[in-house]
DNA sequence: CAATCTAATGAATCACGTT
DNA sequence: TAACGTGATTCATTAGATT
């Protein structure tokens, strides 16, 4: 295994131009459409593929608005073992078109990446990195059931052990101001401009962001390069793929959503950078909750905190909330403005505990030392 | 489906504790180990198994045990059949042993997590989430030839569909000052004065921060609960299990390992019960009919209710019925959701009366009146 | 015109007890 | 067991309307 920058391969090699459908959309099923394709001829395969989400009824948000799930047909099947079968059946053929040194991308959700993940290494694909796209902005869990469903997973994969896959080290690095890029990005839903719609309507219930796609190829492709998506949707592969100077093959069977991708293929502009600023710094904001002090045992369970006057009394409980003498339960800020008859209080400065030998201390000390001793 | 809060469930029930090993550690394999423990007997498990393969050839059999230096006779594919036998084996008995509400939790990376996801799956396991443990602190990736591998995954399941599983939401949601607790979580990989260490060595290699499982016990369990962890290494889950007033299970295989655990756990200092305590759900309170509310005159009938923007305006009846301007006649919930052509309305936070000089309250102010006057 | 309010919405396996 | 009544439940962002 290695990842080789230095090494310039040969572009698509001529027998292969002369077949490969190069920038251009198979209106046809996946794996009809990939059976048609020469072995070992693209160098990068992005697959989104169903996620047989399996949904119940109708689901409402607590205002009574009604949930628009997806219900299409497409992302219905039978049964486990339907699903474990057309699974197979796509990624065999991707292993086989693809190059010895080409990469796979697949992403999904709880729902099928386990039988994605357990059926690629069953093919002899050798997974390089589990990526989590953690969604800044995603769909609460209105009735208060689950923890909220915020990320999903990507797999990324060589054609095997040994194989001498792409892997721009620097760029990923230099992205990330000059830290390793991490396997967890941090990145919104596809929503605003970018969403393609159609007479107010979303054109597709799936459409991935384009700096998912973005910063996957900068990473894994070289320009040039050939990559494959044969559920191709929208088409943000081949967007993305045109903007950056590689080449792209895209597989969707349905007439809508080839229609839409190709009208914004044909407007996607090749190498925007100013888009690119926006779209490769991670961001992240360190926000500390006052719960996260307590897990990690900066503060016990059963502390005492005070306001700086000691006027009011507390008592720290597990999971952060606070318990007050009279018995009125809160977070930090809430209780504090409860007990002020404010209507609203940050507990961090509000609330102090006593320090060893040093007084009043206000918790939000312990913010700034758990923030020390966390950020890099 | 659905969580469940306001059932209080029998603790272990007396023929379980007769013969369940509570609070101590079983120094055995833990496939024969599990098989001994009865049926449906613990309420939550979690499992951190042995991560398999790639990383230095190791192989496993089906019973658990490790094939040592072989590695010329086996190819991966006979390893991935191997690991998956003996995740299957140790995952039917976890099935087996839990009760019909509990929960299992697993721990995995990228080398191990989707065939054990997998195996949950066909075991007839419903996945309720994945968790993605962000590491604030992980190892970089020494040679720059991968994303660095910053987290790793667990899955939370259910015995089944309909399971009606323990979800301390309102716990959760204090924890992560008052928003919904997401799936991806961060905490430094455990050090420091927490890693147990033995003349200048740590003990365990993979040993988890106690605040990861400080969450998962606070979020899916009750006081009294009993947890099994059948790779019990150093005792991470029975020393916090300990804190948080929880039984605990463990089954490990290594006698240096058991030592170092039992130390630990004595060590552990529990929490008092005041301090365990955390946000109780409504769904846990008593429930209040308006119409008690009405008949110990906190409103009298011909009362006048509106919704907060006094859009809609009812008179209230002898009954606690309902009546609008234009005759429509129902519950404080039936008739808010037909005025509104809402599926569903919670009445309690929709409807307003007028307070003396203080504006529009809902009526829930008066049912937590009532509850605080009348509830112990 | 700027500031503010209102409405819409996203890959979601999303309730429970009683009759 | 199916039907019914009660009532618990949401965050970030964008776009459009209103002040």
């Amino acid at each position: 295994m290695g990842a080789v920058q230095t090494i310039a391969r040969p572009r698509a090699a001529a027998d292969d131009s002369a077949t490969l459908p190069l920038d251009t959309i198979l209106t046809a099923d996946c794996i009809a459409a990939m059976k048609a394709l020469p072995a070992a001829s693209v160098d990068m395969i992005f697959a989104d593929p169903p996620y047989n989400l399996q949904l119940g009824g109708e689901l409402f948000r607590p205002d009574g608005t009604h949930v628009d799930a997806v219900t299409d047909d497409w992302d219905k099947f039978d049964s486990l073992k339907h699903y474990d079968a057309f699974t197979r059946a796509w990624l065999a053929e991707a292993h086989r078109t693809l190059k010895p040194n080409g990469t796979i991308w697949v992403i999904g959700s709880y729902h099928n990446i386990f039988r994605v993940g357990a059926t690629v290494q069953d093919l002899g694909f050798w997974i390089l990195n589990d990526i989590v796209w953690r969604k800044s902005n995603p769909m609460p869990n209105f009735r208060g059931t689950r923890f909220t469903n915020a990320h999903e997973t990507l797999i990324w994969a060589s054609k095997g052990e040994k194989a001498k896959y792409t892997f721009n080290y620097r760029a990923m690095k230099t992205l990330n101001d000059e830290l390793q890029m991490r396997s967890d990005w941090e990145f919104p839903i596809c929503g605003g401009q970018e969403r393609l719609k159609k007479d107010g309507h979303k054109v597709h219930p799936t459409q991935k962001p384009e700096a998912l796609l973005y910063r996957i190829l900068l990473a894994c492709t070289k320009p040039g390069d050939v990559v494959l998506d044969p559920f191709f949707g929208t088409g943000t592969t081949g967007a993305v793929a045109k903007r950056l100077g590689r080449h792209w093959i895209g597989i969707e069977r349905e007439r809508g959503y080839v229609a839409a991708a190709t009208q914004r293929i044909e407007a996607a502009l090749p190498l925007d950078e100013s888009a690119v600023a926006t779209m490769q710094s991670p961001r992240q904001q360190p926000k500390v909750a006052f719960g996260t002090l307590v897990e990690n045992d900066y503060l016990t369970p059963g502390a005492i905190l005070t306001d700086a006057k000691r006027r009011y009394r507390v008592t720290v409980r597990a999971d952060g909330s606070l318990v007050s003498e009279c018995g009125a339960v809160g977070s930090i800020h809430k209780l504090g403005a409860a007990l002020q008859g404010a209507p609203a209080c940050n507990g961090w400065t509000f609330w102090h505990y006593e320090a060893d030998g040093a007084g009043l201390r206000p918790i939000d000390a312990l913010r700034q030392t758990w923030l020390l001793a966390t950020q890099p």
